[in-house]
Parts: structure tokens; C-alpha cells; sequence
DNA sequence: CCAATGTCAGGTTGACTGATATGC
DNA sequence: CGCATATCAGTCTACCTGACATTG
């Protein structure tokens, strides 16, 4: 949050008008443009709120999921997974939130090479705590309408599954078709 | 670009699920999650396209702001600005650009402070190049109709505004309103 | 033997804070 | 003088690659 100075115009209007004058896909590079810099907002919103709790996003992310799994812990090659972020990145988050005391390493009961994640009783509190802020900060999107979000969920679903993210799930209701199909690599 | 393993249902929805079971804001967070899981593919496509080329996203990005700029260079705190980015990282990314012959600093005509970044020849041509290689992966938007990209625009367009990255512009009509809010500091 | 799991070492990126030199 | 501009030093986060030990 430096670089405090608003433009008497849309930058990325302007970009996209001179885009289109000699390249393609001007559609696609303002969507993509606008998409990067709505990340920038909503990320610094969040890491403002979280940060006199000594949490990161990532860190933040990785704690509410294992507060919402059902034991309260996770393997942490499954944590990768649901989080979408690379397994050293996995390590590197587990490490921190660990020496904060806010999850413990577990040997899984059966399969010795993985480690387990489990979030502790600070973990817990923190936890709330930290989602009464973010929640607060309504994640910068305050002046969006629920349709407005709806919407944009729903273009970014579609791009997470080309993504290979999931294979399909029916949206709302929890009828869910297992579907062998769709092999994404 | 790790961690490759769908899963059997969309983990936003999921995690939307449980939120709403405990907290409120639902909607805000999936809508944030999805901004934060779209700028990552959109960024790993876009890096993958220009990694040949030695090119980051946030070096392209500065490369075709200058190759579009009227004179080819502009200050570097105007750089800033446009690509939203801080001051520091600015210094950095020039001295990245120069470095591999794409730029060059000059000294301002009239205001000795400033340095403009000018982009050379070779900066030419490698925006060209890269370009195409970007343009061909259609940022990663394939899959998404202009409708919906444009979808994603007009609503990202609002959360930028609040944000204060730009006073007004009248997009399609013609009815602006200043509004003299949003200190954003 | 092969595959999966987590970890470590080491490198890159970008973003930030705070301090500084220079010039308006 | 205060303010703007760019830079530097140092820190931090996250990501990646490649290698590795352990285990299924």
C-alpha cells in the first residue's frame, strides 16, 4: 500500500484501447489486467487486517482449513492440494505456524512418511480472532453486491475447472457425480 | 506450477460451505478466494509464455506501458503509478530491464530529479516477441466468452474505483460522479 | 525397483520499511 | 523550509528446482 495516487482515468481502459490498436486479444489482456490487480486489492486488504496478528493470507488460509477439518488435522500433501500452493511452499507455512505455536507436526497413525498438520488450541483462538477481522475488512469487496460477487464466481469457476482445479461438482445442491471422465492431466 | 492433482469438487464452494456455517461474509470470501485462485492462473500461464523471453509478468508489464508511452519513456514515478506498483519495486524492475539492454535511463530535460526509463530497440522487438507469445495463450481466458470477461471488467472496475485508483471516467455513457470519498490514505 | 511424501539447500521475485542524496 | 524523486540497504514472503531420506 504505497504508491497512493489516483489517475484521472481508467488505466486499464486505457491500456486495453491502445492494446487493441496494434495487438489481439484485447478482450482478454483487460480481463486479465483488471483480474491481477483486483487480487492486489482484495490481498492487501486482508494482509492488513491480519497483520497485527502475525499472520500472512497464506498462513491465515492454510489455519482455517485445518479448522474446519473434521479431526482438525491434515496430511500435509492434502493441505498442498486445497490450497493450490507447491509442497515446499506447504513446509514453509507449516514451519511458521508452527514455531507460532499455532499447529503441531503428528506422525500419521498408518503411513509413516507423511506429517500430519493438526491446529492447537492458540490455533483455534486465532483463528476467530482473525476471521472477526477479516470479516470486518468484508475482503475490500464492500461495495460489491451479492449478485456482483455471484457473478464473479461464477466466470472464475469456470476458469478454475479449464484450470484443472476440480473435475466437476454441480454447484449448488451436494448431488455430486464422481465421474471418471475428464482426465486433466 | 506443482502440485497437480484435481479434486473430486470445487474446493471454493466447499470452503464457502463451511464458512457460512460459522461466520458470516460468505459470499465476500468465496468471491475473494476465486479473485486470488484467477490471478494465479492467469499469472502462471502469462509466466510460462514469457520465461523464454527472461521476462516476468511485472517487467512485460512495464516494457509495453513504456512501448506504448508517446515519447517511449516517461518518469519513473509515473511508471508507478500507472502499474500500481511501489517505488522500490519500481528502481528494481528497471534495473532489471536495463540490465538486459529492454531500457535505459536518461535524465529528465527540466526536473533534474526525476530519471526517465526509455525503452530501446531491443526493448521493441522483445515486446513484440512477447507479445505474441502472450496473446497466444490468450492470457489463459480461453475458456471465458467476451461477455464474460467483460462481466468480470465492469465488476472488478467498481472494486477499482473504491480502491482509488482512478477518479472517474465514463466507461460507456456519459454520467460520472466525482464522489469525494475514499481517502484511501 | 518404483512411487509417494516431506524436507532441505539454494536461487529468484516482488514488496515493504526506513534512510538518504538531490533538487524543486 | 517542506516536499518530491529516486535510490540503497536490509528484510520478508512465496515460489521454484533439484536433491535427498524414508517408507509404501
Amino acid at each position: 500500500m504505497a504508491t497512493r495516487r489516483p489517475l484521472p482515468f481508467d488505466p486499464i481502459a486505457e491500456a486495453r484501447r491502445q492494446w487493441a490498436d496494434r495487438w489481439e486479444a484485447s478482450d482478454a489482456m483487460a480481463a486479465a489486467t483488471a483480474i491481477m490487480r483486483a487480487q492486489q486489492i482484495v490481498l492487501a486488504t486482508v494482509d492488513r487486517a491480519l497483520a497485527g496478528l502475525g499472520l500472512s493470507f497464506a498462513r491465515y488460509e492454510a489455519l482455517v482449513l485445518l479448522h474446519f477439518s473434521r479431526r482438525g488435522s491434515l496430511p500435509l500433501g492434502k493441505m498442498g492440494d486445497r490450497l493450490q500452493v507447491h509442497p515446499t511452499s506447504v513446509t514453509n507455512i507449516v514451519d511458521r505456524l508452527e514455531a507460532q505455536g499455532l499447529v503441531r507436526r503428528l506422525h500419521h497413525p498408518t503411513d509413516r512418511r507423511t506429517t500430519l498438520a493438526e491446529i492447537t488450541e492458540d490455533g483455534r483462538e486465532v483463528v476467530e480472532r482473525a476471521t472477526a477481522a477479516v470479516v470486518a475488512t468484508r475482503f475490500g469487496l464492500d461495495c460489491l453486491s451479492v449478485g456482483e460477487m455471484a457473478q464473479l464466481g461464477t466466470v472464475i469457476r469456470k476458469l478454475r475447472m479449464e484450470a484443472g482445479d476440480f473435475l466437476e461438482s454441480p454447484s449448488l445442491d451436494g448431488s455430486n457425480v464422481p465421474g471418471p471422465s475428464s482426465g486433466v492431466r
